[in-house]
DNA sequence: TAAACGTATGAGCATTTGTTCATCTGTTAT
DNA sequence: ATAACAGATGAACAAATGCTCATACGTTTA
């Protein structure tokens, strides 16, 4: 065998080794659309004001400086991620941090670009 | 002062307090800017490889399927945010990751998918 | 019951994003 | 020197995204 055969033997058995490490394409794309939510700076906004404790939609917009209906959208978005739940108090719905997993995750990220 | 008005005055105070603790905007900004970088399943494909192990583009290009190309723009962002790190060795660019932030951060976006 | 209020949702639109194709740069081998 | 190879980069395009506007829904109050 000579040195070029072997380099691309080794090239292979390395693509082999990590393709048989990887998860599961489903769980890496449902780890990327987790992060994507993360990935808008309204929407991580939203999650750190949420982080400091539960909070009305039409306040939630007030800080944000965009609309209700902007809010209420991303919201949405959250609640399909399980990242925020809900409670109704008569006409007002109180939204909150479903667990730590998202101060946790925000945490390591404000650590990395230096905070 | 009557509920109205004390319920307003409520919502005020708590909006305020929030907007104090909140960090800068630029700060918020840059962290979605980071998490943005996860949130696409090439990507955060590209950084599981990495987390195995460094790895030249080309065997990067064939485990994720797409041209080498492809992943030389990915590479490209990910070097932008610092995510990570590279070696020359002769025709060949070797890629890792750039720190332990990175895996901590995937770690625990796949806890909360449920992995 | 009707008006008022807080929230949710669909449509439409402008912007952003990720990919491929073609081409260019840099390194090695003939 | 020049061909061959690994990787980088710009242009162009299709797809995804986030916003606003208009409107609908659910709850409370007059």
């Amino acid at each position: 065998m000579d040195e070029t055969t072997e380099f691309l033997r080794a090239h292979q058995e390395q693509v082999a080794r990590v393709r048989e490490e990887l998860p599961e394409d489903e769980v890496l794309y449902d780890l990327a659309e987790l992060f994507k939510i993360f990935g808008d700076s309204t929407r991580v906004k939203l999650l750190y004001i949420l982080s400091l404790g539960e909070m009305c939609v039409y306040d939630l917009a007030q800080l944000l400086g965009v609309t209700q209906s902007a809010v209420s959208h991303q919201l949405r978005a959250l609640k399909a991620s399980k990242l925020v739940r809900y409670r109704r108090e008569g006409k007002t719905v109180f939204y909150a941090l479903a667990d730590g997993h998202v101060k946790t995750i925000m945490d390591q990220g404000l650590e990395h670009v230096g905070e």
